[in-house]
DNA sequence: ATTTATTATCGTAATATTGCGATATTAAGA
DNA sequence: TCTTAATATCGCAATATTACGATAATAAAT
């Protein structure tokens, strides 16, 4: 197998668990951060900051893109990347949403 | 390939992300919120309540348990499992904190 | 138009994860 | 003690993820 049964589960969960899923990796976490320290935004940069190939961090930039973590915009020749800070707090408030669900009957 | 290439990050972010990937599967999510419904603790309820095999079920509580996030206890012959509130708000005071870090200096 | 720099995509190899049946293991009950 | 019930672990097959080199695509600069 290999299969994550998605289909047993609800929707809200399938979506809660991919939300983690894509910030479960450390050169994402990595990018995020380093994302964030720059005041504006930045380009790949991340390609020498992190010691991950090229092609990898695209990649990962790309799922970041997927759950709308970050936006890129062309800028001239390269690529400028920053947080999408309504998707960020909106994502926050879903995660604490469930901790503070989950936890109330709590035994 | 196919390692995450742990050793390029620094334990924070390593520890972030392995805390993510253990959420991120919606079995995982799906134990929890049932657990939570329980208001004493419960058992493999979970076999019978989410489509899973017992097997499959049973590693997902371990991992859950190797982040410390649930714990069981022997009662008779079966297996009552709750969750860890301490563990839980601490955690979840963790990935607050990324969120909160990370999105200061965002554009 | 050609070159150069930057980023995305493709193909592939290595490893990890998911799920399950079969088999331990443990403890209660007959 | 023998059976029964509940859970954990092992071993495997199927699929997913990670990483990277090679190559395509795009846009500035010459």
């Amino acid at each position: 197998m290999g299969v994550t049964k998605t289909q047993i589960f609800d929707q809200q969960q399938n979506e809660l668990a991919q939300f983690f899923k894509i910030l479960g990796h450390p050169a994402r976490i990595a990018i995020l951060q380093f994302i964030s320290t720059q005041d504006s935004c930045i380009c790949n940069d991340l390609v020498d900051e992190i010691g991950l190939a090229q092609a990898t961090i695209s990649q990962h930039l790309k799922e970041l893109k997927r759950i709308g973590l970050i936006q890129g915009e062309i800028e001239g020749k390269s690529m400028c990347y920053c947080i999408n800070i309504n998707r960020w707090n909106e994502l926050q408030q879903t995660l604490n949403s469930f901790f503070n669900t989950t936890k109330q009957n709590c035994c």
